[in-house]
RNA sequence: GCCGGGAUGGCCCAACGGUAAGGCGGCAGCCUGCUAAGCUGUUUUCCCGAAAGGGAUGUCUGGGUUCGAUUCCCAGUCUCGGCGCCA
């Protein structure tokens, strides 16, 4: 959410920025915003005027009390203060949701060097990295070598649970836990503390560190209770911090979530139906960073290294693609993904995703740092280091061999007891 | 789940229904020759104002009673004990 006092004092270089958006129904929503805020402001003055009286009258039979006087005169002057202050605030009340409703929906400020683009299509790649395999023979889809090995179990699942669901099975659950255990150790030596969050969280929270549409199409509520089930652990544990002041000096704060994760995909009917790639539940390690303003472009260039390093490690060939204005959604200020090469769709594929969300959540969730005399909103960044189904196609695809087997990346041997080769147990 | 205690500023801790005291810490200034101490101010958020300053707000959350609520009433959250249940 944009702070209204930046709003306030920026209109100019705000709905510049918004222009970018190629939505003129932002702008307008937002200048509707500016002058309730305005109405909201006057009635402000009426109504701390009016409370100014009631308590100066207060005050006075107070005393007259005191003293063991008459104070009902007083009494009945200030009888009908209430009821208009009441009326006024009742107002404002009103006021306050629909001018934070229209900031809710007021996509956050873009950075200058976010490419101009319609939709997906028109995403910048930056660079790519690693070598891209090349087989002498005609390489399976992850669906059909999970078929192979009996690895993932998509029929039982779909009996117990629906589709999208999955039962993870033999040597590829191994390769999982493996896959999560390397991730954690690498962002470890880079000074990342490791931090696993409830995997479920309330309305309050979600609020401030999401887009009102995923409370539809990607969140699963609980229900009778006041919680969703978490789509990352990037939202607990940015909320973790709501209502928040900071020392200057515990900043930066630099973290790995490791959750499960859980999304609807409402919005996927048919896309990636077969297979792991697209599902409803997730492992994830991910990276977060809750710095001070002047340091998030830094880091955030930090967190993408990480995650190039991470998937170079493993051999995987990727591009990095730069996240444009018609594609990038409304909570970060720039956002890269990196995308995997999978031989077998003969494309890159998402398996991260990196954004610098700027004050956007910080300022709906309250998080300021103390700054000297004055306080001041954080910022806070977040990107994926692993996500295990995608990073366990990505690998079965590269790495399998003519029989079916697939080769273990080196550097996940040692995290499989040695194991160099996986295929189906006979 | 049940029974009791509790929640007040960055932290600790007070306040017969009469307008948040005191202490610690932090920050700013003053004073002072001595590892320091002392003194003064400041230390939630919002509005008006160029500023000086003024006003409002703030005692876990949300309602209610009242001219006025930290205090009384209702609902809830968290927490500490005791009982019960339990991987």
């Amino acid at each position: 959410m944009l702070d209204i006092k930046f709003v306030r004092e920026n209109i100019g270089v705000v709905k510049k920025n918004l222009e970018k958006r190629r939505d003129p129904a932002i702008i307008k929503l937002l200048e509707d915003v500016l002058k309730k805020d305005e109405h909201w402001r006057k009635l402000k003055i009426k109504v701390d005027s009016l409370k100014q009286k009631r308590n100066e009258i207060s005050l006075e039979i107070s005393k007259l009390k005191k003293e063991k006087k008459d104070a009902s005169a007083k009494i009945k002057e200030a009888a009908d203060i209430p009821k208009e202050i009441a009326q006024i605030e009742f107002e404002m009340g009103e006021l306050e949701k629909q001018i934070r409703d229209g900031l809710m929906r007021t996509p956050n400020m873009l950075h200058d060097s976010v490419p101009y683009g319609k939709d997906d299509t028109e995403n910048v790649e930056i660079t790519t990295f690693g070598k891209k395999p090349k087989f002498d023979f005609e390489p399976k889809s992850h669906v059909d070598l999970v078929e192979l090995h009996d690895w993932v179990d998509l029929t039982r699942a779909a009996k117990i649970s629906g589709a999208r669901w999955y039962f993870l099975k033999g040597e590829l659950a191994l390769l999982e836990m493996a896959i999560v255990k390397y991730a954690v150790d690498f962002m470890s030596k880079r000074g990342y503390t490791l931090v696993v969050p409830p995997f479920m969280m309330n309305r309050k929270a979600y609020e401030g560190v999401t887009s009102m549409a995923d409370f539809e199409d990607v969140l699963y509520k609980i229900e009778g209770e006041d919680l969703y089930a978490i789509a990352t652990s990037e939202h607990p544990n940015t909320a973790m911090y709501m209502d928040e002041v900071f020392d200057e000096k515990q900043l930066p704060i630099k973290m790995i979530g490791y959750s499960t994760n859980f999304r609807k995909e409402a919005g996927a009917h048919g896309k990636d139906m077969k297979g792991i790639f697209r599902v409803h539940q997730f492992n994830k390690v991910e990276q977060l960073i809750i710095c001070k303003p002047e340091d998030s472009w830094k880091f955030h260039e930090e967190l993408l290294q990480n995650g190039k390093d991470f998937f170079e490690s493993l051999g995987i060939s990727c591009h990095v693609i730069n996240i444009c204005t018609g594609d990038i959604g409304i909570v970060a200020a720039k956002k890269y993904d990196i995308e995997a090469w999978m031989p077998v769709q003969n494309t890159y594929r998402e398996v991260v995703s990196c954004s610098n969300c700027t004050s956007y959540q910080a300022v709906r969730l309250n998080m300021r740092y103390q700054k000297g005399e004055k306080r001041e909103h954080v910022h806070t960044l977040n990107s994926t280091c692993v996500a295990t189904s995608r990073a366990l196609v990505a690998i079965m695809e590269n790495f399998q061999q003519k029989d079916g087997s697939v080769k273990v990346p080196d550097v996940l041997v040692p995290y499989m007891n040695g194991v160099k080769v996986i295929r189906k147990k006979r």
